[in-house]
DNA sequence: AGCACGCCGACT
DNA sequence: GTCGGCGTGCTC
């Protein structure tokens, strides 16, 4: 497109299946890339100029680009992206587009903000507060309103006295940018040695081209220094940088690390935003004025244009998995976007996913290791408990052995983590009378009791209601009984077979992310003895004083027929037994299981994650599973089983014969319904150079047509069975 | 994603 | 008669 058609094809962000045509109108200049409001079905949307039209639309019922939006075009490289998202997880390109037009304020000119500069002009009266404020203004130059009303300390009515007796003017002021450039040599980084060669490694990738290393080291062992410095030398080589964390890492722990590594703070992206911040970081990596980015998996999706790295922490985190419209995982379309980009891609992760560890091994990634421990901190020492052998009392959770060493613990001052990843007093509530089960209305889900609020709720769809005084089903009273724990009742039991230590509680619906992160802060100042949490604790804290981890049930999420769930054990019981003697202080972890001889219990007592790993592999190459072939889940919902099941039944008829190809199912979803939508499940299962995608993109256009309120929802890559 | 169109039951 | 429920299909 050297000079601008008359006609062009505009990817509007709606959910269609390709771009649209439209006119140019005379005047005006458009380019692959450029951001423009086109009429759609008699009002504006938003779309992207994609190129030159492929149909031939007919003449007459073309309308005209509405605005050109005054901003960079898009780069080539995240239009390439959005094709390949795309055509990859079966989402509309138009609704992929969306994913990145995220911020429509950001398109708007920025509005200029209010400022003063003296006068010269000595007021009638002079008070203590304008004083204040003529000193701030003594060289003249502009302030910004709110920068004077806190430097100086008065109200807003001071500076506006003040211009109303003629000794301050006001002007408009273009407002400063949303953050500062990093500065790549700020804090000069101390690297033991082991980092500098872990960095050297990294470095072999040219930072002007395509690679991606896979730094994979324990917890504590320093892999943010190494990555930042990475960061350092995009930033130095004038590209642009995006650090990728599960939502839940954001935390100020790592903001002000970033801070004191590059002297400013990084911008930041993330779902609890205003609008407006939003709009101002969007702008500011378009046009280039922002650098680093450290955001949640929607990041990846930001407007860069000279995107020279990016870094995954802890990318094993199924948090960057997005279930939601476009299903896709953030750590393979960031490779995706790198590639198109020409950029480096760092994976860091104490326990790095079975996938990425196959590529390192197979040689696609670089694989850098950092194994000691920073600042001499010792690797736990890990010890099972059988629970057949050596069981807790009944009506309790915490073994006898285990109790003993929380004991010792306490008696040393040192810190305790129980750890049971179970929200909730107990995760099934039955009528002891006649036996009854409650579940949620809307989803084949036991309601969970949460005694602290009071109520019983459902874990998928949110449904809460009052715990019941009589049985709903038959009326008995005071019948009802919570069956299994969940960590609110670890806490009761906790609180009457330790007393005296203090202790808290932490789950994530335990609060507000603020009151989460006061509680954290605490737990760090050692105000508490016993910490008992969820995974909320195990993910990215250092406890100093925490030198003992008990995890009440490590078969936790083993026992599903689900292709991850042993990988997904090994990485939580890693993380949080890693939290046991961090600092130089030894620890201890105890996991209570009924399994001992379970190979991920086996690794973790003998400290061996290579056989984890190895065994892994192995059983997934026998399985064809993935990285050894792909998967790809189908799931057919609708608000009655029967039409959910036929239609699944229908349509695995219709399935395209194919080399190498194996279908599985209808089965109904292990949760069957979810918010009244009943759940069906297909699944495909291909060699891994098989394009899988393709496949389904021609099994769903030639099978039968979805109608009514059926619902056909296409998961490649799929992450868990439910 | 919206929004109009059209086909069914319910009611001033 | 018509109001409005929502399933269906289209948007350059």
């Amino acid at each position: 497109m050297e000079k601008t058609p008359d006609i062009v094809a505009v990817m509007v962000s709606v959910s269609v299946d390709g771009p649209y045509s439209y006119r140019v109108p005379y005047g005006m200049a458009v380019e692959r890339g450029s951001i423009v409001a086109v009429p759609l079905v008699g009002r504006l949307t938003l779309g992207v100029v994609w190129g030159l039209p492929k149909d031939n639309y007919a003449h007459n019922r073309l309308k005209d680009i509405a605005h050109v939006y005054d901003t960079p075009p898009l780069s080539e490289e995240l239009l390439k992206t959005v094709d390949w998202v795309s055509k990859y997880t079966l989402a509309a390109p138009g609704l992929v587009l969306r994913s990145v037009l995220r911020s429509t304020e950001a398109l708007e000119a920025e509005r200029p903000i209010t400022a003063f500069r003296r006068t010269g002009v000595e007021p009638g009266k002079l008070t203590r507060s304008r004083e204040k404020v003529l000193e701030l203004l003594m060289d003249g130059e502009p302030w910004a309103k709110a920068a004077i009303i806190g430097a100086a300390g008065v109200s807003a009515s001071v500076v506006e006295g003040l211009e109303k007796a003629g000794a301050l003017e006001r002007l408009e002021m273009a407002p400063p940018p949303i953050v500062l450039p990093p500065d790549p040599d700020a804090a000069a980084p101390v690297l033991n040695l082991e980092q500098a060669a872990a960095l050297q490694q990294i470095r072999e990738i040219d930072v002007r081209e395509f690679g991606v290393a896979l730094l994979d080291g324990v917890t504590g062992g320093g892999k943010t220094e190494v990555f930042f410095e990475a960061v350092a030398d995009t930033l130095r080589a004038g590209r642009q940088a995006l650090i990728l964390l599960p939502e839940i890492a954001l935390t100020n722990t790592f903001l002000t690390r970033f801070t004191k590594r590059f002297g400013t703070k990084p911008a930041e992206w993330h779902s609890d935003m205003t609008p407006a911040q939003r709009a101002r970081t969007w702008r500011g990596v378009l046009n280039g004025t922002v650098r680093v980015v450290l955001g949640a998996r929607s990041a990846l999706f930001l407007p860069f244009r000279e995107l020279g790295l990016v870094v995954l922490d802890e990318e094993h985190d199924g948090a960057f998995k997005q279930y939601e419209g476009v299903n896709y995982h953030a750590r393979d379309m960031a490779v995706v976007r790198a590639k198109f980009a020409e950029a480096r891609v760092i994976l860091s992760s104490a326990t790095p996913s079975v996938e990425s560890r196959n590529n390192a091994n197979q040689g696609r990634y670089k694989h850098v290791l950092l194994t000691s421990r920073f600042a001499e901190a010792v690797m736990p020492d890990i010890a099972p408990i059988d629970m057949r052998e050596e069981p807790p009392e009944k009506g309790q959770w915490i073994a006898p052995r285990l109790a003993r060493e929380v004991f010792a613990t306490l008696d040393r001052g040192e810190q305790a983590l129980l750890f049971l990843n179970r929200r909730g007093y107990a995760p099934l509530t039955l009528c002891k009378a006649c036996g009854h089960q409650y579940q949620c209305p809307d989803c084949s889900a036991w309601l969970v009791e949460h005694r602290f609020r009071g109520v019983l709720m459902c874990h998928h769809c949110g449904h809460e209601q009052r715990v019941p005084k009589s049985c709903g089903a038959c009326g008995a009273v005071e019948s009802l009984v919570p069956i299994g724990p969940g960590i609110e009742r670890v806490a009761e039991e906790a609180a009457a077979r330790f007393p005296g230590a203090r202790m808290v509680i932490l789950s994530s619906d335990m609060g507000s992310n603020a009151q989460l992160r006061d509680r954290f802060a605490e737990i760090e100042r050692g105000e508490y003895d016993l910490v008992i949490g969820t995974q909320l604790v195990a993910k990215g804290h250092h406890f100093e004083k925490l030198t003992l981890v008990g995890v009440l049930d490590a078969d936790l999420g083993l026992d599903r027929g689900d292709p991850r769930a042993a990988e997904r054990t090994f990485q939580i019981l890693t993380q949080v037994t890693g939290r046991a003697g961090r600092a130089n202080r030894a620890g201890k972890a105890f996991l209570q299981t009924y399994h001992p001889s379970h190979p991920v219990m086996q690794a973790m007592v003998k400290g061996d994650r290579e056989a984890f790993y190895a065994h892994e592999l192995l059983a997934r190459e026998a399985g064809q599973l993935p990285p050894y072939g792909r998967l790809a889940a189908l799931i057919v919902s609708a608000n009655e089983h029967d039409p959910a099941f036929a239609f699944a039944k229908a349509l695995l008829a219709a399935a395209p014969m194919a080399e190498g190809l194996k279908l599985f199912g209808p089965a109904d979803a292990p949760i069957s319904m979810v918010r009244g939508r009943h759940r069906v499940r297909l699944l495909a299962q291909s060699g891994k150079d098989f394009d899988l995608s393709g496949y389904v993109r021609f099994w769903l256009e030639t099978g039968p047509k979805v109608t009514g309120n059926l619902r056909v929802q296409v998961d490649i890559d799929p992450q868990s069975f439910l």
